[in-house]
DNA sequence: GCCAACGTTGGC
DNA sequence: GCCAACGTTGGC
């Protein structure tokens, strides 16, 4: 899941533990949170649009899908005057806080190496905020942790 | 800040 | 239902 940290970040999900990932407006990411996701899989927390864009850590899904309440508000900038409470439009889960790595594991990280340039996230062009990942890529992302002696 | 590559919108 | 125009994303 990518985030920009000047808008959500690792930290502050660290600090407030859990949270809606409201904002969410494209269909393809809304299906993935509505209809693939499940409470304890796992998340790859991804800061984009920064200086390094990288994956900085680990989440996981704590919620079912509900529907985006502030697609509801008509201050917020999220608001979808074509949705109604009958027929909410947009849908999220709640996102909880496992781990921050010490070190991240930067998209050219990813590009560098043989099987994860493979992952959705470093196909060009792709934009998708909400992408899934293969139990392979993610654990290669976690062992890759694991190796760097800065983790210790 | 640039801009390519998208997704969405809305006139027709 | 097409598609041009527009807005957004996000790496660089």
């Amino acid at each position: 899941m990518k985030s920009e940290p000047s808008s959500f970040s690792i930290d502050r999900l660290k600090a407030e533990k859990k949270t809606p990932w409201d904002g969410v407006r494209n269909y393809q990411a809304r299906n993935f949170m509505r209809n693939e996701m499940q409470i304890e899989d796992r998340v790859l927390f991804y800061h984009s649009n920064t200086e390094i864009p990288a994956v900085v850590g680990l989440a996981k899904i704590c919620s079912e899908a509900y529907p985006d309440k502030t697609q509801f508000d008509s201050k917020s900038k999220y608001f979808d005057p074509k949705s109604t409470k009958e027929r909410p439009r947009w849908y999220l889960v709640d996102v909880c806080f496992v781990r921050k790595f010490a070190v991240p594991v930067s998209l050219y990280d990813i590009k560098a190496d043989r099987e994860l340039r493979k992952m959705v996230v470093a196909q060009r062009g792709v934009r998708l905020s909400v992408q899934p990942v293969s139990k392979e890529h993610f654990d290669r992302i976690v062992e890759r942790r694991k190796s760097l002696p800065s983790e210790s």
